[in-house]
DNA sequence: CTGTATCCTAATAGATACTG
DNA sequence: CAGTATCTATTAGGATACAG
């Protein structure tokens, strides 16, 4: 079942998010993360190219502590974690999918478009009025 | 007229816009304006609660420089300088909608709910499963 | 009024080495 | 493998004074 409703909602409900997601990482490990379904810090750590160790394992905790991913660890040796999105996380994802449309249609953005890797590529709908 | 189609954009395309609205202010002085149609520095100054004017000023330049914002000045005595959301920068707000959204549904908002400038709320539709 | 210039502090993130 | 610790460079942003 589906709720709906019209509210007002200050602007500094995303203050916090902002904080989150203009950290340079953030979105790119959300995606990453989405894309797999559930994966290993080793694999995040090779397909976001050029981040570092530490700026991973910081980005996740935060990601953590807000309720966006979580994080499952395994008894074995070699050790095995597997982080994957939460509900909570799967819905941000869906959200930004907006702002993400209107990035591509910046001028910066074919600038640039040849040069992505191709595993942080998502499925967007553009609707433009002409 | 509409047109619509499904494309594959890399999450790369929010780079820049994730590092400008990361920014401390700058959702804030876009809804800000937004809210006015129209609008000077020193209101801006003044409504932006705590904000440097050097930080106004920077971030206004940014969002001018990306075409979000258009400056229009008056040749009068004193100087008066008007600020306006471009049709792109009405669209960039309205693409922040659903991240609003979300954020709103978030536990840290709850907490800060209260202490929000009533200049700054927004009317959103909130959908959530249950 | 509309900013800019300067100074200063805090936060971000990269590289690298190292631990459990 | 999955991180943490340390060090460093760059950037963000606040306060204040001042210029056009």
């Amino acid at each position: 079942m589906n709720e709906q409703s019209n509210e007002e909602v200050c602007m500094c409900a995303l203050d916090g998010t902002m904080d989150l997601l203009g950290k340079k990482w953030a979105l790119f490990t959300i995606n990453a993360i989405g894309n797999h379904g559930s994966v290993r810090f080793k694999d995040l750590y090779s397909e976001l190219h050029r981040i570092s160790p530490s700026t991973l394992s910081s980005i996740l905790h935060q990601l953590e502590s807000r309720g966006v991913v979580s994080r499952e660890s395994f008894a074995e040796i070699p050790p095995r974690v597997e982080y994957r999105l939460t509900q909570n996380g799967i819905e941000l994802r869906q959200a930004i999918l907006p702002l993400l449309a209107w990035a591509s249609r910046q001028d910066d953005y074919a600038r640039q478009a040849e040069k992505c890797d191709p595993r942080q590529y998502v499925k967007v709908t553009l609707s433009r009025d002409r």
